[in-house]
RNA sequence: GGCCCGUUGGUCAAGGGGUUAAGACACGGCCCUUUCACGGCUGAAACAAGGGUUCGAAUCCCUUACGGGUCACCA
């Protein structure tokens, strides 16, 4: 059975990269109908945030990646918190002692940056590898100490279901630390432990961690246990080319959220980002991802995030919701931009969802309802329609005169009505629709017809706004 | 700096020895349309450079350049 793990450290929020790397390590279980497991990774007590974990948890359930074991829930290899599994990691550290593959370490601090270049880079010296067995013993009980690994000679391959079969020379690597003084593992060791204790078969993960992995495969070996799939993905990158983080203006997934993007859009487009189909269609559900997923289509180059390409992925679900899912999410936005008594809101929410990319755009393609905005009377001109502020004075007037005994006021009828009046007098639909819409709303776009908006005026109001139209044109 | 990875239009990307080098976003034009949008058509726009190997290289090899990652008692 696949199962899969997203560990993320509770040191802030989720964005669009972790976010993928969650995304692809539940599509990579979930196309096996394997497990996806969540497991927070707090060994580091400095960097812990208060808030973060539930910041995550929110994430992933705004977006509807379900972990079928976690925190919160549970699972048959719990608990899913590694600082309440701080117990299960002394013991292979000690056995790793006793078979010569690791070693207790006294070396300060001070010491240990003393060894580093002047680039601040360093690699231990392994001044404790040879402590006498006595000398251990008793420095034990009262110095804090490490554990380290021995790393043996020779080079270090490994495969990568990206990238292929990778291989590090040994002595690129330090002899790195199991477990801190603190008692707690450090990230790579619980890693190890923790995704062998709980059967992980695939690891997702950026691929900054490239270069380490040698070391856990060491690890694995060293504690002869199988090797899991390693899955490491292209780098995302922000406009600089640089990785993208939350210091590198990464924004989290709520605030897209709160910005009107869809969650569904932002992980169709998070899935997007390193990864495409055969068929290279571009617009799916969750439930579809999972179908046609294969990391074997990841690619290796990093990619970067575009905005323009997720609102244009919004789009394309915004249209797809159901009329009444839109209508619901976009009713607060159109109750701001019109309070006008009697509007019909479900009809504004038919006329704008085929017209937006975000939902919290509605409002501003309806607003001139409310009032008419100034404009400019060059707005009157349009040259396919044949129109110019004259000739928008005179068919406005036709326009007017049609319209002030017209009984039935719905847009078919007021369509017909100046349709005549425009026929009679010489002129064509255009160059009486043109200026009619023009003065009715003021705007240069608007999401419908001339003849719709009047009927969304109704008569009083929209003669009046042809009149104060007319007069503008007469100054 | 050592090591690792990468480099196809502005962006996302197909293609893995023979293609007129797909498609999508964005941009321009045209058509449709009473506006906008949708839709349709169309335009401009790319294999980092140099050497090999080969009848033939975007594709394989080497070098260079550029970019990124990584070298913690961080994850």
């Amino acid at each position: 059975m696949v199962r899969t793990r997203y560990a993320p450290s509770p040191t802030g929020f989720m964005h669009i990269g972790n976010l993928r790397t969650a995304l692809y390590e539940y599509l990579i279980a979930k196309h096996e109908n394997g497990a996806f497991i969540l497991r927070i990774e707090d060994t580091d007590q400095q960097r812990y945030v208060e808030g973060a974990e539930d910041a995550i948890l929110e994430t992933l359930r705004l977006t509807g990646l379900n972990y079928d074991e976690g925190p919160g829930i549970g699972g048959d290899y719990g608990p899913y918190i590694q600082s309440q599994r701080k117990a299960d990691y002394l013991p292979p550290a000690l056995r790793l002692i006793e078979s010569g593959q690791a070693y207790y370490c006294f070396c300060t601090k001070q010491r240990l940056s003393s060894l580093a270049d002047e680039r601040g880079i360093m690699k231990y010296d392994r001044y404790c590898l040879h402590l006498p067995k006595e000398e251990i013993a008793s420095r034990i009980l009262s110095e804090p100490y490490v554990i380290r690994q021995l790393i043996p000679e020779g080079k270090t391959t490994f495969h990568d279901e990206v990238y292929g079969d990778i291989t590090i020379d040994n002595n690129e690597l330090e002899d790195q630390i199991l477990l801190k003084s603190d008692g707690m593992p450090t990230y790579n060791f619980a890693n190890v432990i923790d995704d062998h204790a709980m059967a992980i078969t695939h690891i997702a993960r950026g691929c900054e961690y490239l270069t380490s992995t040698p070391k856990y495969t060491l690890l694995y070996e060293a504690l002869g246990w199988p090797l899991p799939r390693f899955v490491h993905l292209p780098l995302l990158q922000n406009d600089a080319g640089q990785k993208l983080g939350k210091r590198n203006g990464a924004i989290s997934i709520p605030q897209l959220i709160d910005m009107g993007f869809l969650p569904e859009a932002i992980v169709n487009y998070a899935a997007l980002l390193g990864w495409s189909p055969p068929d290279n269609k571009e617009i799916f559900t969750l439930d579809e991802l999972t179908q046609v997923f294969d990391a074997t289509n990841i690619s290796k180059s990093p990619s970067t995030y575009d905005v323009k390409k997720l609102t244009w992925v919004n789009g394309e679900h915004v249209k797809a919701l159901p009329p009444e899912v839109f209508a619901a999410m976009a009713l607060p936005y159109l109750q701001a931009a019109v309070k006008k008594p009697g509007t019909d809101y479900n009809r504004l929410a038919v006329i704008t969802q085929p017209r937006v990319s975000l939902v919290n755009e509605c409002g501003e393609l309806v607003d001139f309802i409310d009032a008419l905005p100034e404009y400019d009377i060059e707005l009157y001109t349009h040259k396919k329609m044949k129109t110019n502020p004259d000739i928008a004075r005179e068919t406005l007037k036709l326009a007017i005169s049609s319209l002030e005994t017209l009984c039935d006021w719905n847009h078919t009828a007021i369509g017909e009505a100046v349709a005549i009046k425009a026929e009679e007098n010489g002129y064509t639909k255009g160059q009486i629709l043109w200026p009619l819409r023009t003065a009715l709303s003021g705007k240069p776009s608007t999401p419908c017809g001339a003849t719709e908006i009047a009927e969304l005026l109704g008569k009083d109001e929209s003669l009046q706004r042809l009149a104060i139209g007319l007069k503008k044109l007469e100054v």
